[in-house]
This record gives C-alpha cells, structure tokens and sequence, in this order.
DNA sequence: TTGTAAGCGTTATCAA
DNA sequence: TTGATAACGCTTACAA
C-alpha cells in the first residue's frame, strides 16, 4: 500500500472546551471564564486546575466557534486589486503587522486586477465574518464597498477613493508628491515637462496626481516662461508606439537647446518609459529627464540610477490598519482623510543640465 | 454629534438559514437539503419556494457555521517566510487561482522572514480550521510543519524542503537551472566562474543550488582545463566590503585575458552584485559577466540587461495548490516531488567575450 | 419527499 | 463563585 502521508488514525482532535472542562473536574462555564475573565471570577484553586487542564490537553479554543457565538471573528478583510504591485504589498505588510500585534489575523482577497470581482471580494469576507475592511481597489463597483457599509463593517480606504464613500482613507499626499516631483525636473533644468500615467479612468489617485501636474505648469509658467507641460496616458505595453512618438514629439517641442523631462506616475508606468528610452536610443539624464512615483530597491540601479517619488508605504499600511481597529474598538469620528508625505530621491536619471 | 460611519443600528444581520425556511414556509433542513444537494431530492415545488426565498433575503450560508459542523471549512493555509519576496508573491498568485476556482480560500500568514514564527503561524491557522497547507518557509522549526500533519493536514511544500517532511514538495529543478546559467556563462567565454548566494544556512534551495555549482565545476572542469569556480556567501547588504572584496580577487584570478563570471542565487543577491559593480565602477557584461536566479520585470533595464534564469513561480504556486486540493480530495499517494524547470534569459550582462 | 431534533464548540443568562 | 442550559447557524440521522 501506499504510504500514507496524513493518517486521519492519527490526527488527534483538537481538544475542547467539554475536554478541558472534564480534565478540570469543572463546567464548561467555568472553563469559559478563565478564559475570557482569566480569574478575577474564579478562586485561586479553581483558576490553576483549570490552567493546567488546559495545558495539558494543550488546548486553545476554536475561534470558528467563538465566531458563530459571539459575531465577531476577529478576522479583517484586506482586499487589494493587485498582488503583483510592490505598492499593494508594502501596505499589506505594514497592515498585517498591525492586525497581528491587535490580535486580528488579514484575510487576504486579491482581485487580480479585474474589478468586477470586487464585490464577491466583499460578499465573500463577509460571509467569514470579518470585522471590518481595509481596500486597495478601484472602487468603481460602486455597490460594493457600499454593501459593505451597509454591514455595519467599518471601512478603511487606501490610495484609492471611493464614489461617495463615508470611510476613512489613507493615502499619499498625491498634490504635494506630485509638486516635489516636478519642481525637482524644473530645478534640474528640465523645462518641457511631461507626466506620464496609466489610463486615468475613475482611479482617483491618478487623477489627483495629473490634476496636480496641470495645477503645477499653471502657477508655476507665470514664473518661469519657458515653462510647459502636457499628460500622456500608457496604456499596456501592447501600445509601445504611442509611448515612442510621444517621446519624440516631446524632445521635439523642447528643442535643442535642452532635454525635456519626464514624471511617471508609478513603478509600471516608469519601467515602460525606461523601455521606451532603451528603444529610442536615448540616454536617462542626457538625452531626458526622469522622475517616477514609487521607490523601489531597483531603482538606484537602472540606467544612471532613477530618481524617484517613495511613498511611505508601511506607514500606510500601518496606519489604516490602525484607523480600522479604532473604529472596531468603538471610535466615532466623521471620515478621517489621512495623507503621508512623499519623499524625494535624487538619482542620476535626473541630473541637472546646464542653462 | 459626530456622523457616524457606520450605524449597527442599519446594520441589518445577515439571513441565516432559519429566516429562509420560514421565508418559504419549510423547514431548515428543506433549505440546507436544497443547498447542499440542490434538488436532487426536493418537488420542484419546494424547491423554487426555497429559491425565491433564497433570493428574496439576499441569503448565504455562514462558512463559520458550515465549517463547525462538518469540520470542514474550505480554507487554505498559506504560509509564506516573507511577502516581499517576489517569488512567495507569484506562488501566492498562482495558488490563490487555482485555490479560487476550486472553491478554497487563502488564509494567508507571512512570516516577515521571522522564522521563529513559524509555530505560530501553523497554530493560528489550525485554529481557524484550514484543510491543509502550503509551506514556503524554512522549516527550521521542525516541529511546526510536523504539527500541522499530526493534525491530519496534508501539506505541500515550495520551493524549500523540511526536514523528514513527509509532505508534496514543488520547487525549480535547482541543479539544472544552476547548470544552465553556468554553462551559459561557460559558453559565453567566462573562465573564472563565482557563485554567490545567501547565506546558505538550512535552506534547502541555497544548498541544492550551491551544490550544484560545485558539481557542474568538477564536471566540466576535466573538459575546459581553465575552468575554476568558487562560491561565496553574501550577508545582508551592511557587508558591503567583503562581497566587494571577493568580486575583486575573483578578476585578479581571472587574470587580464578574461573577464570573470558570476551566477547570483536570487534577486536579492544579484542587486548586490549589480550594487557591487557600481561601487567598483565595472562594466557588467564587459569588466564582469553576470547570470542571476528570477527574472523580474526590471531585469532588463538594469545595466545592459540582466541575464537571468527564470522561474516558472506561477506554475509552482498552481501546482502546489492543486497537490494539496487532490489530497484534500482523498488521493493517496506517497508523497511527490514536482520539479520545474527554468528558463535561461540572456541579456547584455552576460555577453560572450572574445577567447 | 419533508420535518424534528441533536449536536458542532463557544458564550451568556440565569439560578444555585 | 460556580453550574445548567440555551443559543449562535448550520448539517444530518432518524422519523414521519
């Protein structure tokens, strides 16, 4: 025969509230309050009985049970639009750290990039009780994170917002973010400037930060005449062309005289306008500028090193996850709107040019 | 007063199982019977009582209650040493699919690269009753992936085997995509070859991959009678000297007719050595040929390109969740060992040089 | 074919 | 201070 590899002979049950009750010599209540009240209730006889019943049947109650009892399950729904993203995982990291030293354990739904899967995300959290949300997602399914609410689970948002979304939400100061980026390609020299995003559609993190590059190139032209400035959105790489001749038509409206300068509005977006350079022949910091969105741990080593906008991602992470238990432990507040600062790293893919 | 974000007093509970039965005038078990065996077993009558009712109350079974009864709860352990890893993401993406599609849910707890956790991480999702797990982790602990199987778990492991585990194991076939880098570098005109990797510890990939080396050496030395290898084992980034200290006696031996080679063990290892080569102001591909394990999506920007060996991660991850689902299934086998291979990406780091 | 009732492992309400 | 007992939402014998 084969060997098998788990004997369900073997597996012994796991122990239970009854098991360690009987150990005790006690009730099931009693058992029940040790743990709950530990022993303020309980004499001191009594207490250390059932302390080392528990022990010895190494037992540990069914928090499935204690769900179904209670209602509430200690699990909180994280739901991102996608794994792949660094930007997704930082913030899953900082959020898990923060569940875990509250004792909530993150229950992970990846959307995978397909939106429409967003409210079987939510339907599907629900059903295991989780206590709250943390979301990473479009949002566009307007439904869906409104079902949520409508749960009476409280809602934290993370980069993205949400259509008439009462929840908190934490995100990066995009304005501000957008403002060092572009300042820092017009200090360097650069003046024909170009901010490069994904298809804006509805995600309101990107069309804060294009907002934000238009309200750049309006205040700051009055001051610097030369000034100039225009979007260009990538779609996926299938559409390399589009990205090439905008490039060229760029470095055409710049001239001779100086190189234009490029800010890319996330890690995606900067690595295909890398490609693009790679392509074209042109070199980063000479031939073009380059500022993109998101620090990563390659940054420092492509080209001449790319300068970049790092978002604090930990902390966001971190700090919606602490908004949610807040809110779980009993807050009311109205809607909190939190924005973290990015910082700015200078590489070589941005070295200044001469006048 | 303070708007509230979300008002329990809304809140309204999610329909159990009783509110359809008296929604549709039948009893409880008529409704569990219509979901569990559809209508195999109900007048059709009944059945589509039972089904408006369904429908008209927005209901859905709680998984929490389901699980407590039939002991089963269609959840999935993942445990993963640490998310920031790109390779535990792919698997992470590849098991969450072919969990999804055959109605499993990931739990998903990650170590943070704390291996001590590891106990911990079994215990916890044991507790929340998951079916089996999927283990990319050290298994230092040699206890905690034992534990999960004397709980009558089936386990798969990824990537890194445990010790006496007798669990499914899915990993790259190491010791051929080891010899496929060096005989590319080999074929390339590289001589001196050096294998860097981290510190190899128990990690079983590190040793099958360091072996391997060693082995390809003494192999193909007896053929190439120039050829010579070495490894080094590269420590976090704060030992900068000694990984740069080690690159440069490795070009001394190599001598001023050709450049040296090194195969890096992952991604993280190669960043260090592609730091390395800046700090020395050497060429990759030109002053030094370079082939790292896992292609990323930055691979070929960095340098002139970044030679790498790529890993099938989401096939593993795939695979791995549908070992374990067979096994939950009720299939016996003695346990298997699934080996992928790799796939050689040549780029500009490791270009063939002139004999 | 349908209903009744017991029980999964907890917690909470009542008495004692 | 402790112990029965009911209930949480579901499944499953067993009866009808």
């Amino acid at each position: 025969m084969f060997a098998k590899i788990h004997s369900p002979s073997t597996s012994a049950k796991r122990a239970t509230i009854a098991d360690v009750a009987r150990e005790a010599g006690v009730s099931k209540a009693t058992v029940s309050r040790f743990l709950n009240h530990r022993d303020k209730l309980l004499t001191k006889e009594i207490a250390t009985r059932v302390d080392v019943a528990i022990a010895a049947l190494a037992y540990s109650p069914s928090p499935m049970a204690q769900a179904l009892k209670r209602g509430r399950s200690r699990l909180i729904g994280l739901v991102v639009a996608d794994v792949t993203n660094p930007f997704s995982v930082a913030v899953l990291r900082g959020a898990e750290k923060a569940c875990q030293e509250a004792g909530y354990l993150l229950m992970l739904f990846n959307l995978g990039n397909d939106s429409r899967r967003e409210s079987e995300a939510i339907k599907t959290l629900t059903a295991y009780q989780v206590e709250g949300f943390i979301l990473n997602t479009l949002g566009r399914d307007a439904g869906a994170a409104a079902d949520a609410a409508r749960h009476g689970k409280p809602v934290v948002l993370v980069d993205r917002r949400h259509q008439d979304m009462l929840a908190d939400f934490v995100s990066l100061d995009n304005a501000g973010a957008v403002r060092l980026g572009a300042q820092h390609l017009v200090e360097s020299g650069y003046r024909e400037l170009l901010f490069v995003s994904e298809p804006v559609k509805d995600v309101s993190s990107r069309e804060e930060r294009k907002a934000a590059f238009r309200g750049f190139i309006s205040e700051s032209a009055t001051g610097i005449s030369s000034l100039r400035g225009s979007t260009f959105e990538s779609t996926a790489e299938d559409a390399e062309a589009a990205l090439d001749n905008a490039l060229r038509s760029l470095r055409q409206r710049a001239g001779e005289q100086r190189p234009p300068g490029v800010l890319s509005s996330n890690a995606v977006v900067t690595l295909r306008v890398v490609a693009a350079m790679a392509r074209l022949g042109w070199r980063l910091g000479t031939d073009i500028g380059l500022v993109g969105f998101d620090d990563t741990e390659w940054s420092p080593y492509v080209g001449p090193g790319l300068s970049t906008i790092a978002q604090p991602t930990n902390e966001l992470g971190r700090i919606a996850a602490g908004c949610l238990i807040e809110r779980l432990k009993g807050l009311e507040l109205p809607p909190r709107q939190i924005l973290l600062s990015g910082r700015l790293m200078p590489r070589g893919s941005s070295v200044s040019t001469p006048t």
